[in-house]
DNA sequence: ACCGGTTTGAAGCCCCGCGCAACAAATCTC
DNA sequence: GAGATTTGTTGCGCGGGGCTTCAAACCGGT
């Protein structure tokens, strides 16, 4: 049997643009829908019916409006469904349920005193879910798992190439938390997830070209938004800038041998300059702003070289924005007009005048709203095939 | 009066596959359209029928193809559909016509003993349309113009914004030569058309990620190709890699002070190295490869600092393919495997395993090809909307 | 309170574009 | 030359979105 018809296509397309427009957008009424996507009123109401039968969005009286004319009702993404987060760190595993309509129900932070196994971790988060399906989320409807992890990871099937904190090589994972949960199941990068719940909705919202740039405890890692896509690359791998060696214009400031750019730039270096053994980001911020000369100097050694290594992409990509997060959002924060200015003296005019630095906007929740909405990608590319299967 | 209907996007989108894919892979049988598309035989040949009466395809008598069944006719790019490529540079300015099957009937040098303005440029195209139309292009129908600059281009108004070697600044030359010559231009950065069209047609074809570098002369630039399509980023200005700072292991590797990529990887001392004043770059080719150990000594110090280059890129993008053009192929060719190494060495494993280096394949035409590519792009997107108008 | 103006939902109809089935045509093999 | 195979051709059906008409629900002014 072949398709029934290809014009399918387009039933799927206007069905996505609809449930597209109102997760990411929160709820709208049907009038603001027919204006957005250019289709007839009848065809709006067609297509929002189909989704309300298929569990997706909900509609609900019109909002009081003080404006003439009918009042329109108002569609929203229904709160039920659902998707599991999960984020595997060295310290402990974060595990939330996320709605379409962006809220998150129910999270929960297991504190580890060890290193949990690829398949530890699978039982974990199956338990979880497990639980929460026979409490708080007895009445959701759960579409998938979206991991986010510090590490390596193939786009096509999820394999988790290398995550060096963790101890992971070569780990299935999608397929093992697959199997464990009988859920479908994603796998990202923790900074190409955390691109991309900047893109959509943090400091990076509404802008098509982002380069963003994370500092962990681990390292520095990064997340590509071209076109207003997440850029995967060949296999996946794509925005280790912090294995990237940039130009290093004066010796003093050279501190490892042939280092890349996390040898250089780290959180290990910036809590010894501030004489901070462990710190959360609000406590080393907060010792950074008050650290004495030495520290300041630190701060400034790490802020040059960083600036070098963001020249190079934005001359390479020509982004419309670069986003910092966790330490380097830190020691950008210091001074970002500066940063931005060093930056501009190191790329061509052109590339760089409309060039904006931000630092990220959105707390821990980050990792978690991209895992999500990886998770819900697929529904949202077809929402009829969900329902459909 | 609103869009008639909306499903006409269905049709526009057909008629684009369809025409894209005899121009880019040649003549195809209907048959093979059938497979390739997956349409029904019959609207194929609806559609077809409409490019035929738009003028853009032609359809002839079927091959012979000892095969059992009825012979499907062939279905070919009009050659009379043509765009006007243009390449202005320092010693020259290239004319040429480039047809839709991707033939070049005719093309012309003007070499230059001075530079000439935007204005002179935009003259001497038009000059030669009309002297062509004329003549040789009597019942050809060209769609428009497509220049090729060595210089950033913003990509939303065709405004040269910098173009160094041209002596250009801030020059509106699509409307220049729209203007001019009547006809629809757009203009792009050399290097982003050299990069679509190896993508296209050369060394990269059939890689949907594509990191591409060309030393010329003057510099170092670059095109980016993801998902299969040229990255232009927010301005119009990606690839810039001539002006990245790579970090340089060892300080006796350095020619200038914090210097970029080009300063230290450049024809002019590859030159001098040699012992060429001037050269082409087969005779700059085959004077590295008999050059003495001085000069190879200036080539492994050029490869070391290019792999940095190059590795920085992999590392961010994670291209399956890299493509090195001008005299970047001529060091990288002494020993593209030992390059790859060095690349490898510098990245990831799991980023760099698949990673293949190329030298770019097609010749001079490279730039020709891809200006025509940007000029067709209109008419590819919307076949009947170039017909409408 | 009522009435006109305005906006939007609801229902029926039309048309566009593609798939499908049946038939005809052109080729190969034996 | 007959059967098999592949593909063009033709007519029909159907899905899906647009349009038109009518009704519903809101506003404001008198």
């Amino acid at each position: 049997m072949s398709d029934p018809t290809a014009a399918e296509g387009v039933r799927q397309r206007n069905l996505a643009r609809l449930l597209r427009l109102v997760h990411l957008e929160g709820p709208l009424s049907r009038a603001r829908l027919t204006e957005s996507t250019g289709l007839n009123r009848s065809t709006i109401a067609d297509l929002v019916a189909e989704l309300v039968r298929e569990g997706l969005v909900v509609e609900r009286a019109p909002d009081p409006s003080r404006r003439v004319g009918r009042p329109s009702p108002v569609v929203a993404a229904d709160a039920r469904v659902m998707a599991i987060a999960a984020n595997p760190e060295v310290d402990a595993l974060t595990i939330a349920a996320v709605g379409l309509d962006r809220g998150i129900p129910v999270r929960e932070r297991i504190e580890l005193d060890r290193l949990l196994s690829p398949d530890e971790t699978a039982r974990l988060i199956a338990e979880r879910v497990e639980a929460w399906r026979a409490g708080e989320l007895a009445d959701a409807h759960i579409v998938g798992v979206g991991l986010a992890v510090p590490g390596l990871v193939r786009a096509a099937d999820g394999l988790v190439r290398n995550a060096p904190h963790l101890r992971w090589a070569d780990a299935p994972v999608r397929d093992l938390v697959a199997e464990a949960t009988g859920l479908p199941t994603v796998v990202g990068n923790d900074a190409t997830l955390g691109a991309i719940a900047e893109h959509l909705f943090g400091a990076a919202a509404g802008f098509d070209d982002v380069v963003y740039l994370n500092g962990g405890a681990s390292g520095i890692g990064g997340g590509l938004i071209v076109h207003g896509q997440p850029l995967l690359g060949a296999g996946g791998y794509t925005g280790e800038f912090g294995q990237n060696r940039p130009g290093i214009a004066s010796a003093t400031d050279r501190r490892a041998d042939d280092g890349v750019l996390e040898d250089e730039v780290s959180r290990a270096r910036l809590l010894a300059a501030v004489g901070l053994h462990a710190a959360d980001e609000p406590a080393l911020a907060a010792a950074v702003s008050a650290a004495g000369p030495t520290a300041a100097e630190e701060v400034a050694r790490q802020r040059r070289i960083l600036s070098t290594a963001l020249a190079n992409a934005v001359n390479a990509l020509n982004p419309s924005i670069v986003v910092l997060g966790g330490f380097l959002a830190t020691i950008a924060a210091v001074d970002v007009p500066g940063l931005a200015t060093m930056v501009q003296e190191q790329t061509m005019s052109a590339t760089s005048e409309q060039l904006l630095i931000r630092v990220a906007s959105l707390a821990e929740d980050r990792l978690l709203i991209g895992a999500a909405e990886a998770a819900f990608a697929e529904l949202l590319r077809d929402p009829g095939g969900a329902a459909r299967s």
